[in-house]
DNA sequence: ATACAACTTAACAATTTCGTAATCCCCAAA
DNA sequence: TTTGGGGATTACGAAATTGTTAAGTTGTAT
């Protein structure tokens, strides 16, 4: 939902970010786009902060306060001018600002941004067809069957799993497995994607030579 | 690396900037600017406008014709009266103006975010039609295909990709590809080239004899 | 103490990726 | 037409990276 009081910004936005799959409800201003928000309950606000009717700062704080949009994402647009509104708006629990004028090109990169990340969340329980993976006990679930991994494992397994198809670099799993002070030798690695293979006799694990592994279900 | 005539005010940003962790190195003018860009190779300059020596803009102008300075963020400091410079700015590259006088928690907050957003919009995937980089998942999608390519195939690709149409020089190509240490042969670029062409049986890349290459969709 | 699981490492095998040389091609200038 | 300067191809051995196995180490429950 874009929230503005000039008409051009809400096309603008609007345009902008439907070219780009996105879903776009507006609102003219604060009292406006409370009214919709119920409604249409949005994921993300793109809120304006100089607006008659209740200005952004205002309504970002009754947006807060209502539990049921904790998980809405809250972005100001600032003009040059409101300086101190775009800490205090940070304070205020937004989550970003974008400066005006708008550039368009920035302005998705940001939208996109938010979006991925609140969709990194890391729940404890990531789930495949056939396989799941939960963080909490400490156990995958592979076809029906409970495996029980080691630790280092099962890290490993499940830093992986956290998000399938993106290749970590040897180092990066070194220092989210291991830990930065740690130093193992590089076969170590090996060694373990070996018994995680064999345990879970099926290969969710694909090599990229030079570079690291990935998840791949 | 700060750029600005007036030393109270190298002096406040540095000290703020220190006091929240950055490195920060200073210059007095663009001419002094840009000799010294080329030894600390700076993430961000913050370039004030209205300099003896070579103006901001110009120092801006220069600093992006060069490639080796294209991940630099560029922050311009503008007085409050310098409205059309702030504009003229930004299409010449620079990623945000911080208005003076300046104000502390604004600047750190400015520059904060500057960083966050190289970080983070790093966009990892180059996308054309039919034709999808992945950095993040070292894979080609062409044509619906996954296609994937050794680690140095990959990375030539996507540099060539990463600035559609630009030609990079052999030399160029080396350097990133390969770093400055290792030397290799110069036919050795040819034979990664034809195997990309080959994976791909497409010609995305095309040869300027006796200059380099280039991405052309 | 003993046994055992988890973790590392070493050593060697198996692959994959790289770099280069040799040769072929193409195109433009002479 | 010739000729020469790139560039394109190809094939192959060297180098780099992983896979695999087995043998230590360490810590812990029995």
């Amino acid at each position: 939902m874009v929230v503005d009081d000039e008409k051009d910004i809400l096309q603008i936005v609007k345009y902008n970010l439907e070219l780009h799959g996105y879903e776009v409800e507006t609102a003219e201003n604060g009292v406006d786009a409370i009214t919709k928000l119920g409604i249409f309950k949005p994921d993300l606000v793109l809120l304006d902060i100089m607006m008659p009717h209740k200005d952004g700062i205002q309504t970002c704080i009754e947006i807060r306060a209502n539990p049921d949009f904790d998980d809405t994402i809250i972005i100001f647009l600032t003009a040059l001018s409101d300086e101190k509104s775009e800490i205090r708006g940070l304070e205020l629990g937004a989550d970003d600002y974008i400066a005006k004028p708008i550039k368009p090109k920035l302005l998705v990169s940001r939208v996109h941004s938010a979006f991925r990340r609140i969709t990194e969340d890391d729940s404890s329980v990531i789930i495949f067809p056939d396989l799941e993976i939960n963080r909490e006990k400490f156990l995958v679930v592979h076809k029906g069957k409970e495996v029980s991994l080691p630790r280092k494992e099962f890290e490993l397994f499940s830093l992986l799993a956290s998000k399938p198809g993106r290749v970590f670099l040897r180092n990066e799993i070194l220092d989210k497995v291991w830990g930065n002070e740690v130093i193992v030798g590089d076969r170590t690695i090996d060694v373990h994607v070996r018994k995680i293979r064999q345990k879970l006799n099926a290969d969710f694990i694909s090599t990229v030579k030079g570079v690291g592994y990935k998840f791949q279900n």
